[in-house]
Parts: structure tokens; sequence; C-alpha cells
DNA sequence: ACGATTGACGTTAACGTTATCGTTCGATAT
DNA sequence: ATATCGAACGATAACGTTAACGTCAATCGT
């Protein structure tokens, strides 16, 4: 015997009776936001760093209902775009002092709703949700909203519920893809749309609008559907490959399937850019690239992350106040994989019959 | 009056009220480890279902002194390397029951010991580590070993305190960027080590050690110090163009440090690889692109999360066993920053003065 | 038939902390 | 001098859950 305390740690009990006080003044000490003479806070601080005490997170929790922890659910950290979009959130939490607690939905709707309710049942603070959930009213929300969790949406946009939310301009972002392929001279523009959610959606409809703007419509031969991933972009492009006529460029929903894309073409023996142009939007490669090759759009991505914790940690403090939508602006960043369509092909512009030399 | 209990949920006692039984057999019927009639735990567990019971994390741990929680640190998630270890970490720990509380350490040493300090005191149950701390034996380590918190360090290698530890074999690292060099006939040869760390040392020396089984040495005009960054590795390289032999060919501690060699050679005016050859670690341009140049020394790096944190689990399941170290083995990965040498260069090997034409 | 055993549950007391209210004591106002 | 007040601290009771032990009836072996 003698050493007897060993698994339980140092509480606040153990200063208080080593220095003649009741537990409660320790505790004031410690949290520091009550009255006490600092005569007393001094020893009890000191006397809690001899003995090496750490205050119990848990127990603390317990009696203020606050855990300082909110959690965040991501498809899949390894992607670099929540990678980034990660690192933002965490840079923000940290400073208002939370922990972040890191599920992965791994690409699953069904694991998505499972590691929602676990979060929310976890007592955790708030939640921030790049969601896999199909467009329309999922119910996981309309749960979360009833237990009056505090959320922030990442990159989705569901009209129903006016949750808090972060996202890119994606209508815009399709506009942009638009312009830079028809800023090159394409007139035959193929899309490879993402799944049933509202960044693919949005996207689309903005590209569709640019490219009637300019007198042009999206042939229903010339848009495939792929699920954001590259293999699927890679067997949308081999449809595309097979229409009648050959689309000039093409304009892929995110940056996998382009890269799909990119990978189908070459397998059919054509050479991206110059038989080909492809673009793709949400700039994966990063910048640790020392020679980048997809065309796509580009928007800050850590700093989507910091303005969904920021917008979180607003709720937190203040439930009641109305959702709020922040929206950031994209960019084109031309890159190998667009070029001008060949002269042959370019002549035909304009729908006009060309008469190109072979 | 009307619907007084929001604020604090339904509790087991709510439950326990409802069906005239005790708190004591609720928890049995929700916890399921321990003896109850089937009747009743049906009964139980159907009457949480419809009131929406949520077990209390914090105070369910208060008691068992298990949150099911363990910590990671990382120098930063936005690094495809570190998010990779992290999926790997993630995808294991949670098919055993556990969550996982991220933290950056931002690449600050010092940052970084806070953090750790901080999961310890979160009563967190154990903790992975990808550590930034220089080489020796920093104090934090110490302090976890007296606290007796499992910890599985991820790529760092301290000989002093025997953690479970998983990592690549990094003199491996080191013997295949230089074989790889030298079998593409060059035979100037420079290096860009990384900071004080574990792999940036074990790098070099098996990178030595397979240069001098060649007959080689490692000039030391031919050796500059880096970061394990982009801006350092130019700065690096910068300074191995200015020496009086150029070297033909350059072994970078890791991938962007080589990222940087690169930009440094094209702002010198050579071409990589036609006029000098790169080479990193890492491999951290992943799958997603479409036309990957940097050649690379790979391991598979989220496989090493997944050691981690099976190494984890097990300490945490069984305290007392001895510390288990995992090393991965590496392999080339050769694309396009690597190219034999000009003939010029070539016809000089061997240290024999070449009577090369011009 | 009788003690022993077992299954199914209840009671009590913790886990470590803080909210809330109460107490003490000296200072201040009147 | 007395009432009033406020600063500094203590006592008590939670927070929601489970560990440990206690109880009671039904079952079992002999």
């Amino acid at each position: 015997m003698g050493s007897e305390r060993q698994k339980t740690g140092v509480t606040i009990v153990d200063i208080a009776r080593r220095l003649g006080v009741s537990p409660m003044t320790v505790s004031r000490a410690l949290t520091g936001n009550s009255e006490i003479s600092d005569g007393t806070r001094r020893r009890v601080l000191r006397c809690a760093q001899e003995l090496g005490y750490r205050p119990n997170r848990w127990a603390r929790s317990l009696v203020t209902k606050k855990s300082l922890i909110v959690g965040i659910v991501v498809p899949d950290i390894s992607h670099s775009y929540f990678a980034e979009v990660t690192r933002g959130v965490q840079e923000v939490l940290e400073k208002a002092g939370f922990s972040l607690l890191l599920c992965h939905s791994n690409l699953d709707p069904q694991k998505e709703i499972t590691e929602i309710d676990m979060l929310a049942g976890s007592r955790t603070e708030g939640l921030i949700i790049a969601s896999e959930q199909p467009e329309g009213s999922p119910k996981v929300f309309l749960r979360l909203r009833e237990q009056r969790v505090p959320v922030v949406l990442v990159d989705r946009f569901f009209p129903q519920h006016r949750f808090p939310c972060v996202r890119v301009d994606d209508i815009g972002v399709g506009r942009l893809a638009a312009s830079h392929l028809l800023d090159l001279g394409h007139r035959r523009i193929a899309h490879i749309q993402g799944p049933r959610l509202s960044p693919a959606s949005l996207r689309r409809k903005g590209f569709e609008a640019r490219l009637r703007e300019s007198g042009l419509s999206l042939d229903s031969e010339l848009v495939a559907a792929g699920r954001f991933d590259v293999a699927s972009g890679r067997e949308a492009m081999n449809k595309l490959l097979a229409a009648r006529r050959r689309p000039t460029a093409v304009f892929a929903g995110n940056d996998p399937m382009a890269v799909g894309a990119v990978y189908a073409c070459r397998e059919a023996g054509l050479s991206v850019p110059h038989d080909i142009s492809v673009i793709g939007a949400g700039n994966i490669e990063g910048e640790c690239n020392p020679s980048p090759f997809l065309s796509t759009i580009d928007w800050p991505r850590v700093e989507l992350g910091r303005i969904a914790a920021t917008l979180l940690v607003a709720g937190i403090a203040n439930p009641e106040q109305r959702p709020r939508e922040e929206i950031l602006q994209p960019r084109v960043l031309a890159r190998q994989s667009t070029a001008r369509p060949r002269p042959s092909e370019a002549l035909s512009r304009s729908g006009v019959a060309g008469r190109g030399n072979r």
C-alpha cells in the first residue's frame, strides 16, 4: 500500500483537502469566473500545478451541459477537398475553445445518418456536415432541428429547411466552366453531371444557362451522369465518346470525374487537350504539384471551412438567430487539359456545316 | 407547465418511471451486458425508441472511466499525407467503437505539446501522434508514459522510449531513391535533407549507404537542409545549383521539398528531367492526378493509419503488453521527373576523366 | 422437503464537477 | 450603535449513469 490513488488521477477534492478549503473554492479558482480572493486563487493554482491536476472534462460537461466538442461529418477525409475544409474548421474551432470529433460517412448516405445521430446523441454542441444526402428533405435534418442541435451545412443546399450553410456559388461554377470553353472556341460541349446533390444540379444549371446565352443548347446526347468519382467519370466519358458527333470539350462536375474522363479519352486514343478539352471543378490537385495538368474551377476550401466553423460558433452562442448562408465565388484555373479545338473542328462553329479539310 | 423537460432530454430515469422499473434495469437493458429477462429488455428498448432516448455519453464516461474517444495529433490535416493516415485510423477505430478527436499541431512542436497535454487531460483513452518533436527525448512523451496513456507514434522513431510505432522503412526509402538514380546512370547526386526528425535522418542514412555501396560518397557540397515544405525545398535547391559542379540528380527527403526543387530548377532555366532529375518521397500527388509528374518513393499511407489504430486499440485493451513496432516497405514510383542524365554527363561516370565530345 | 443455486431485478453509492443557496465576517452607511 | 451590504467562502444537491451488493422468488438436486 502507499500510493493508493493512481487510476483516478487527482481531483479538486484532493486539492481542497491539501489546502484545507472546500472543493467549491477550488472549482471557483480553476474556472475563474466567480468571486474569489486573489490569494487563495494563487494557492489553488500552484497546488493544482504541483499535483498535476487535470480537470475531468466529462464530469464538467455533465453538470454544465456543455461539452465544448463539435462534430464534423465528411464523406472522406482522405479527399483533399474535405481535408482542406476540415483544416479551416479546426483552425477556427480551436481558437473558440472547441474540440473536433471527426466522422466519416464514407460516401454512404445511410452511414451518414448513423454518424449524425451518433454525434447528436453524443451531446456534441454542434455539427458541421458535408452531406451526401440526396436532394429533397432528408429526415435526419428534421430530427436535428427538433433536437435543436446547431448545424452548419457545407457545400450542400437544401431549400426546404433553412440551415446555416456555406458553399461555393455552384451556378457560377457551371457558368465559368462554360465561359472558359466557349472562349477557347468550343461549340460542341459535353457535360458529365454529378449525383443528385445540389452542387451537381446547380453546376449543370449554370453551365447550361451560359451555353444558352451563347445560342447553344446542351444536347441530351452530350450529357452523362457520374457519381463524383474517377471510375464513374471514366464510364461517363466513354458514353460521350460514342456520340454520333464527338464533343470537342467536356465539363465534368468535379475533378475526380474529370480525371476519369481524361483516362477514358486517352484509352480511346485521344490526346487531351489536343483532341479534346477537359475541365473539372474543385482544384483537388492543390498546391503541391509542380506540373498541374487539369484545368478546373477553383474556390477557397480552407476558407470555406473557416466560415462554416464561424457560423457554427455563432449558432451555438446564440441558438435563436436566423440561419445565414455564405456563398463563395469561384474562379477559372486554366491549365493543360483545355485548349482551342482543332482548326478543322473550329470551322464548323455556330452549327454551320463545316467544310473542314478531312 | 406543459412540455417541461426539453433542455435535459430524456434519461433512463424517465424510461424507468414510465415502465415502473428501476433505472438500473433500464441501464442493464440498454448496455446489454448484464442479466435481464428478454421481455423487459424488449419493453425497455421499445420505450427508449419511442421517447427518443440517447444515452448521455459524458455521464457514462464519468462512471465507467471509459470515454471511447481517442485523440489524434497531426501536423496538418490538409496535407494529403496525414489526411490519408487519418482515414485509415478512423476506419479501424470506428469498427472498434471509438470516436476520433482531431488536433492540429500546425507544424509547431510547442503547439503539439499543448495539444497532447490537452488530449491527455481530456480523459481520452489513447493517442495517435504524428510528432514534430525534434529527435532526442522529448519530455511530453515521458509525461504520457507516467500518466499511462496508451500512445502510438506514426512515422516517428524515438529509440529512447519504446512506444508502439508504425512507420515506413525510412532507411529503405533512402536506399530506393539512391538505387533508382544510380540505375538511371547518375553519378553526381545531391540530397535535400529534411528537418531533424527521424524520417529525414534515416532516409539520408539509407541514401548515403546505398551510394557508398556503389563506390560513391555524398559530397557535403551536395547536401542541403530543408524543412519538409515547398519553400525550403526551393531554397535548398538553389544552394545545390550553385555548386561548382552541378548535380545531375537530386533526392529530396519528401515530396513538398521535391516540388520546391523542381520550381528552383525551372527558375534557373533547367528542364526537369532533361537537365536534372528530381525524386521525392511520400507520393503526395495521390491517385487523383491524370498526369502525375513527380517520381517518388511510395508507401501505403491509409494502411499506415489502419495499423496505428489497430496497435492503439490493442494497447488500450491490454495496457501492459510490450510496445510493438510495425515497419512498412516502400517502393519506387518512377514518373516524369527522373530520367537518364545527358550523354555528355553520363560519359564522365565512375569519376574517370571523361573524354566527352565537346 | 430442504438448503443451495440462480435469474431477475432493486438499492445505494459513487464518478468529479458545478449551481444554488447559505453563512460568516468585516466594512460601510445612517 | 445598528442595519445593511458585499466579498469570500462552505454545504448541499444535483448532472445521468453504472458498480457493487442485496433481495426475493423460483428452480434444482438429493
